[in-house]
This record gives C-alpha cells, structure tokens and sequence, in this order.
DNA sequence: TTGACAGGTGACCCATCGTTCACTATAATA
DNA sequence: TATTATAGTGAACGATGGGTCACCTGTCAA
C-alpha cells in the first residue's frame, strides 16, 4: 500500500510534468490527481526535487533494462520486408503508448535544465536508436540484404529522420496518421536506395 | 527610447525562457537582469503573457521574413561540393548563433503549451527545412547533378539527421564540434549515395 | 512657464508556491 | 489487548509569484 502510492505519485508526477514541466507543476495539483491532500505526498517524498529524482532514476532503470543490454535487440531480420515490418511495429508502438510518449515529453522539457534528463534524452532521441540499426544492419550486410557501407551511418540516416517524425507525433499529435505514413513510405526509399545489388 | 526598452524586454525574455521556460521565469528576475523594478516591465506590457506573445509574434515575422518568401532561397548549387559547403555553412551559422539557438530551445520548451510554438516548431524543426533543399534538390535534379529521384523525399532524408544533430549542440554545446565532423560526414555520404551517375 | 506624458520607482495586494507539523485513523505487531 | 508504525488530514508557515498604484522625474510641446 504504501510502495502503490509512492508509484502513484511517480505516475501522476509522469503526466504533469509531460504537461506542464517541472516548473509549471504543483504540488498541490499533483497531489490532488491523486485524491490527497498535499500534505500526504510528503509522507512518501521529502521534497518536489526528491519526487523528480526518483522519476528520473525510474526513467533511466526503465532505459537501461529495456534498451541497454544486447540481450534485448531486436533480432535481425531475414528480409528487407522483415527490417519494414520490424521498423513499423516499433514505431508504431512508441507513437501510441502513452508512459513512453510522456517520458519523451518530459526529457525534451528538461533537457537543459537537468544534466540527466540531458543524457537521457540524448540516448532516447539519438544514440540508443543509432547503436540499435548499427548493430541490426551491420547483421544484414553480412546476410547480404543490405549493401556493403557504414552500418553506423546508415543507422544514422534511416534512425535520425523516424525520429523527427516521433517528435512530430508527440508534437502535433493529430498528425500521427499522416506521419505514420510518411515513415513507411521514408522505410521503403531507404530500403529501395541502401537494399544489395547483388 | 520607450521603444529600445520595449526591445530589450524581449531580448531578455528570449534568454530566460529559453533558459528556464516561461513557467520558470519570473517578472522581477526578467526586469533585474535589465536593471529595473519589476514594475517598470508593466509600463511596456500589460503582463507575463503579452511578453510571451510578443517574443512570439517577433519569433514569427522573424521567421517568415527570414526563411517564409521565395526570394531568400539560397541559390541552387552548381556542384555537389557546392551543396556541402552551403549546408555547412548554414549549419555552422545556426549552431553558433545565440539568437537562433535560443529561439530554438524556446520552441522546444514551450511547443506542448501554446500553439503557436507548437506550429513555429514544426517549421523551424521540420517542414521549413525539408521545403527548402526540397527546392535545391529539384534544381541539382534538372541540372543533372543529382540522380533522378523524389525531391521532397531526399530532402527530408537529408534535412532530418543534419537537424537531429542541430539539436543535440543544443541540448550538449560541448559536443558541437564532434557533432559538425558528424554532419560533414553524413553530407558526404548523402552526396556519394544520391549523385547523378551520368 | 506650464502642463502633459513617457518611463521608472517602491510599497503593497492577494494568490500560490513548497514545506512543516500536530493530529487522526487504520492495520499490523508484540 | 496494547503498542506502534504507516498513511493521510488540515491548518499554518514564510517565500515568492503576477499585478496594481501613487508617486517621482525628466523631456518636450503649447
């Protein structure tokens, strides 16, 4: 009962900060979400930056056990299809589930003000998604599905424009549609454009 | 006088909000970084949020003078070594000028809040760019200088990295040097994949 | 010379901020 | 059953937020 609240807490400070960021966030407000006063939520937390903290570190354990270990990689796909409908699931999945949505937002609020939310939303924004296709096309050049080049910049060129269009997404979110398709139609260039000429 | 005073109000608000966001940013430090009373602000604007949309109709017209009208294209390059040294010029100038980097993390800071960020984002992040070398790449098309292809597509596969990493010397100023190398070196791999092979 | 006005000051208003504290209800423990 | 820790309450704290107002001072037109 009481880990629940305190997980509570974490998910309501998730949403208003996404929201508002942290400045534009309340105690009071926060606490009201969750149907207590405000004095209740420091029975669970000492301070505002405390409950900021322990986001952050949910947000950076969540990454690390997620994307971090190799063990988690996607496998390589056997066809260029495959790496289309592999790319479309995940993008997919990442435009629509609200937790992560709400975690971008957070980071993109926070990134100059706070030096993990920084290194955070350099990972989650650039160098996680690069080192993630580097591995996987590295894998279809040696299947020979891929033409021979840079796997890293590669991972580079198809990675970086996705996600601008994830931004895009969380940005204008009427436009998840349009942009879904502008993805798979940007999927097929890349592939038409990189795929083995042999 | 009145009007220099006004002026610099926005100047400073642009560097605080940018700093801290407009949530973040109170009157009395805005006016003491000017060297007034917080009062005195009230003799130029009405409240917080007229600043606020001041500083936004000034990022707006800013913009549509700036990169809005078909007359500031930059002239379509004659050679592919000419669209690297432009595209690196203009990133150069982008990354180190305080005024546009600022005016970016504002829109970063504030799109989820006000639309009008939210739209002026967009541009600055995505589709200004994209219409703009959608522009050049049509021109390098006709003169034969690069391969037969959909403009708008190679522009936003060209536009979108070098702007995610844009971003990043935001988000990590320290970087910014390693961050140039990498856009040489994606402009390169942009020009040897997509040239004409007449 | 006078009067109006633009620009700036400092005291003050009230709402809200994060935070504390004495207190209560509940449920597990000894 | 008595005790004790846990979770939540509600009033209060000082600090700070945006905003107002009476006042001062210099400039310039009538």
């Amino acid at each position: 009962m009481a880990n629940d609240t305190k997980e509570r807490i974490l998910d309501a400070a998730l949403e208003m900060f996404s929201q508002n960021g942290y400045a534009g966030t309340s105690i009071r407000e926060l606490s009201a979400s969750l149907g207590l006063v405000k004095s209740g939520v420091y029975k669970h937390y000492e301070s505002k930056e405390a409950i900021w903290n322990a986001l952050l570190d949910k947000m950076i354990a969540y990454y690390g056990e997620r994307f971090g270990s190799p063990e988690h990689l996607p496998p390589v796909p056997d066809t260029l299809e495959g790496l289309a409908t592999m790319t479309m699931q995940m993008v997919n999945f990442t435009v629509h589930d609200e937790k992560i949505i709400m975690t971008r937002k957070v980071l993109t609020l926070e990134q100059y003000r706070d030096d993990r939310a920084r290194d955070l939303a350099t990972k989650h924004f650039l160098t996680g998604l690069t080192d993630m296709f580097t591995q996987i096309f590295s894998g279809m050049m040696e299947k020979g599905l891929l033409r021979q080049d840079d796997p890293a910049m590669l991972a580079f060129a198809y990675t970086a424009p996705i996600s601008s269009l994830i931004h895009l997404c969380d940005r204008e979110p009427e436009k998840t549609g349009e942009a879904m398709t502008q993805i798979e139609a940007f999927v097929r260039h890349f592939i038409a454009t990189y795929k083995s000429t042999k």
